[in-house]
DNA sequence: CCCATGCTAGACTAATTAGTATGATTAGAT
DNA sequence: ATCTAATCATACTAATTAGTCTAGCATGGG
């Protein structure tokens, strides 16, 4: 990406936002990727460039001089957007409370998701194209699923309250029933087919959790 | 769906097989359904109708002449898909076992679908064509879903050693678990990104959701 | 003031696609 | 043998699409 070092030098209108001519690009292509974001996201790779040029209030040849073709243009986008929900998570102050609550904001927060639809819309996404974008699914797993995981495998091999035989295991078991959840309820719409509210889930995961480490640490 | 109630009242031809004209169609819309069934698995919804007609070694206008168009098969097909995978489980046999053993076995067989390419592939397209047809994903969760877990959660209800507060909750942790599972590792190949055995999960599955019931009735 | 550069609008190409139409071929029923 | 109905191969229409091209417009730097 033909990124000039120098940074602005002077700006001369007050009204208008300031327009190095770097700036200038950068907003276009972050104008594009707005438009493409909800185009993709709405309708799945097969949305139409003219369809996402007007949707970011762009001529469609603006999309072609600024990403060489629609692929590029989805990986680039896909990427930034995997990048956003890379999990800030794990925060310091999120590990220094007890284990119970610990687990309930965690599943709080993952769960949280559920509410964002450009999360829902990209869990669909990244499924969805599977098959034809290996590639896609692969950064998913690698940027986002992978961490959390193993920061989860982290946080229980730490807690001795947690003594399990297969901390890693207990981690995918634990994460894969929340995301199985958004992707029941939110992806395929079964908040209005099989409805359950999200409280009984993490109280269930967190009572089967914590009963189990107490069971597992009397038994050894 | 025109099928004529007279069976066939003699046969001609001794090598191919009998030919009723009700028959004669059965076998064309199966052949017709077979080779839909390859290519929309393979490509998606965006499978070609030429490349259905190719699959199915039939002429595009026989296409059109059992179904009426390109949503109409795809709908008749994922129909009949699902019917396919409605789960025979919990068998008598199979309940008749105990509790551990039982849920062991329960786990294997959930899990063993994930070596069904069609299965793999029906949950690619479920997931991934639920914002385009959210019918087909709803027809999943109720034929499916629902009564999976209605029975799983049955099940705990009555087995005494299972003495959960939220069976329902418990069961669709189980069950979800094991589902993101494939999803994971099958659909998104994390089989080869981020791999771990069944084994793993379907023993600390076991070890956690037994060892909770052994806490939880404990504690009551 | 002028010019370079980026942008726009819209026409255009070539390929693909759902669905239709046609005329030939086949095969079972009488 | 002949009639009928299904099927086939193929060509066609109309719509859509990715990607290109062109000519004009705007704007900020000199």
């Amino acid at each position: 990406m033909a990124r000039a070092l120098r940074k602005s030098t002077g700006k001369t209108n007050a009204l208008v936002v300031a327009h190095d001519p770097t700036d200038r690009a950068r907003d276009k292509r972050e104008q594009i990727m707005q438009g493409a974001l909800r185009t993709f996201l709405s309708n799945g790779y097969s949305a139409s460039m003219d369809a996402i040029a007007a949707e970011a209030g762009v001529a469609k040849q603006t999309l072609y001089s600024y990403f060489g073709n629609k692929e590029d243009l989805f990986a680039a986008l896909m990427d930034r957007l995997l990048e956003h929900f890379v999990d800030a998570g794990m925060t310091p102050e999120l590990r220094a409370l007890p284990t119970q609550p610990f687990l309930r904001k965690l599943a709080q927060i993952t769960l949280s998701q559920m509410d964002d639809w450009e999360y829902v819309s990209m869990l669909r996404l990244v499924i969805g194209e599977s098959a034809r974008f290996p590639q896609l699914s692969e950064v998913y797993l690698t940027r986002l699923v992978s961490p959390g995981i193993a920061k989860l495998t982290h946080y229980i091999k730490e807690n001795e309250e947690l003594a399990f035989g297969d901390p890693e295991a207990v981690a995918r078991i634990m994460h894969g029933s929340l995301i199985n959840f958004i992707i029941a309820q939110e992806v395929l719409g079964g908040k209005h087919t099989m409805p359950i509210s999200r409280e009984r889930i993490i109280n269930s995961l967190i009572d089967v959790i914590l009963f189990a480490a107490q069971q597992s640490a009397q038994s050894r």
